[in-house]
DNA sequence: TTATCGATGGTA
DNA sequence: ACCATCGATAAA
């Protein structure tokens, strides 16, 4: 089957402890579509926010207008500005009225396949999808979407570290939720 | 190779 | 005032 006949990931899939989610997106194909033509692009690099208890998650002060949507139904994408400038894309996890959140952090571009394209960083990421705050609450799971994300069976290896950039979160910084695929030239950093 | 810095605007 | 960043530049 050809990757652009396969489904979205299912409600189901976000619907699930947001660590387990953000393992298993590793390998999947981000696919954006336009009018005319679609993009895709392999999944390399992820980040758990886990919602109200983890002091690194946009979570921590409660449902504010801009974190309510991790608050909200799973499968849906969340988009906010960082530095100004950059755009950085979230799928929302965990049930109804529970946060949680993944940042999708790195891709490889599969356009060109004999020359595949680092997406590495999420600001790179969501500038090559043209991802913007205008996406805020998109519905990942409709056949539909300007993006969605399907399964095409790759099962990469997984490593973990420390997140990125949050060194502000005491204990929190110090876990090991941030997934990666050993080796992969598209991780960042 | 690592370190530092400026751009730029939503958020609380 | 503070960032879930990036690219350019400088130091080493």
């Amino acid at each position: 089957m050809k990757v652009e006949e396969l489904p979205p990931l299912p409600r189901s899939f976000y619907e699930r402890p947001t660590t387990l989610v953000a393992r298993e997106l590793l390998g999947k194909v981000l696919v954006r579509r336009f009018e005319q033509v679609e993009l895709r692009a392999r999944i390399v690099e992820v980040e758990a926010y886990l919602g109200e208890r983890d002091q690194a998650s946009h979570a921590r002060r409660g449902p504010t207008p801009r974190a309510a949507i991790m608050f909200g139904p799973p499968g849906r994408l969340y988009v906010y500005l960082i530095y100004g400038m950059h755009h950085c894309m979230n799928f929302v996890c965990e049930t109804d009225g529970v946060a949680g959140a993944v940042l999708i952090r790195a891709a490889a571009a599969l356009d060109d396949e004999t020359h595949p394209r680092a997406l590495s960083g999420p600001g790179k990421l969501c500038a090559h999808l043209a991802i913007a705050l205008a996406h805020k609450g998109l519905d990942l799971t409709a056949r539909e979407s300007e993006l969605v994300v399907v399964d095409d069976g790759t099962r990469p290896r997984i490593a973990a570290s420390r997140r990125v950039g949050v060194e502000y979160a005491g204990a929190w910084a110090r876990r090991r939720l941030r997934f990666y695929v050993p080796g992969h030239p598209s991780v960042s950093r």
